[in-house]
DNA sequence: GTCTATAAAAAGATAGAC
DNA sequence: GTCTATCTTTTTATAGAC
């Protein structure tokens, strides 16, 4: 359990949040250097290629997805309550490395759709148990994409349609009693 | 209503294509020129810019939600179910626009954004008189961009777990029954 | 309307000093 | 471990011939 450099993790940050506020297309490795604090040559130094520094991403989603499945089956309110509120992004750990893995993917990096299957098949093997059948584990599964997708949509800069507070009690609880079959 | 030429409407369906298919990082003026079967002055005398090739993608996806809205409306299966029907993308003209202008929006472009928002007000718009509440309209709404949201991750490329034939019919049966009031 | 040629900037990566 | 300097390729854009 060697913890990692700290200049390696603040390149990293630094990367997925290029990646979730202006898309693949900013993150380059200049930029990525500049937001970490480092030159060119120190990222070099820690990633030695574009295609190192987006693995790195895509492990970190792995580890992080590993301890979400244990505080998922051990919610107070139900792992579907839990994981549909989690669902609406808070902008931590998990919630970056997640989105910017999505940028990964939709740029075409075929390690990081692979990842993002997988996330998605360990989270619906925590939640099968809890749903009446698959019809409904899948309506869960799609309104947490769903909650995903929208804040996801601007990188956070803008509100979205996103429901909070007492709004998002409601759908919880609706989609709680359709899943658990009324 | 003068008809675009053929030159310019080929190469905007090739930037749409690449931008799907490998995201905003891939479709360059030069590849887009390529796949659209001219050269990069020829894409220029039509599109004075990348900026204008964006927009240009853009209004056209403008277009096409109008259609839609008038399609699902008048839909004989009902507004709901047509509209989820419709969200597992058959890659049709409308829904390559819209995955396309997503990955613009992702990419920064604050005009893919705002259409963005724009196409989803209208479709609640059409679709709040058919549902019980504002609670069973997010859930209608949710479960849509979900469904786009998976499909549109590896541009289509793996199957993915959208649901299809029966298991999305019974998916679209229980959130009728939710989103109505059972 | 469509082409080729080319300029100007930005990208990923290497070499080597400290 | 971190830096500067530099190379190569790619990307956007311009100029001008046909």
């Amino acid at each position: 359990m060697s913890r990692p450099p700290r200049a390696r993790e603040s390149v990293l940050d630094a990367f997925a949040e290029l990646l979730i506020a202006d898309g693949e297309r900013s993150a380059t490795m200049d930029a990525t250097a500049r937001a970490g604090g480092v030159s060119k040559g120190g990222l070099l130094y820690h990633f030695a290629s574009k295609d190192a520094l987006e693995s790195a991403l895509i492990e970190r989603l792995d580890e992080l997805v590993d301890a979400d499945i244990a505080a998922i089956v051990g919610a107070d309110e139900g792992p579907v309550a839990y994981f549909l509120r989690s669902s609406v992004t808070d902008n931590d750990p998990l919630d970056r490395a997640l989105i910017a893995t999505s940028r990964l993917a939709q740029g075409g990096n075929a390690a990081a759709g692979a990842m993002l299957r997988s996330v998605r098949e360990r989270w619906e093997g925590a939640l099968r148990p809890h749903a009446r059948d698959e019809t409904a584990l899948q309506l869960v599964m799609l309104v947490s994409d769903g909650l995903y997708f929208n804040n996801a949509l601007d990188g956070g800069a803008v509100p979205g349609p996103v429901p909070q507070g007492a709004e998002l009690d409601a759908l919880i609880a609706l989609v709680l009693r359709a899943a658990a079959g009324l």
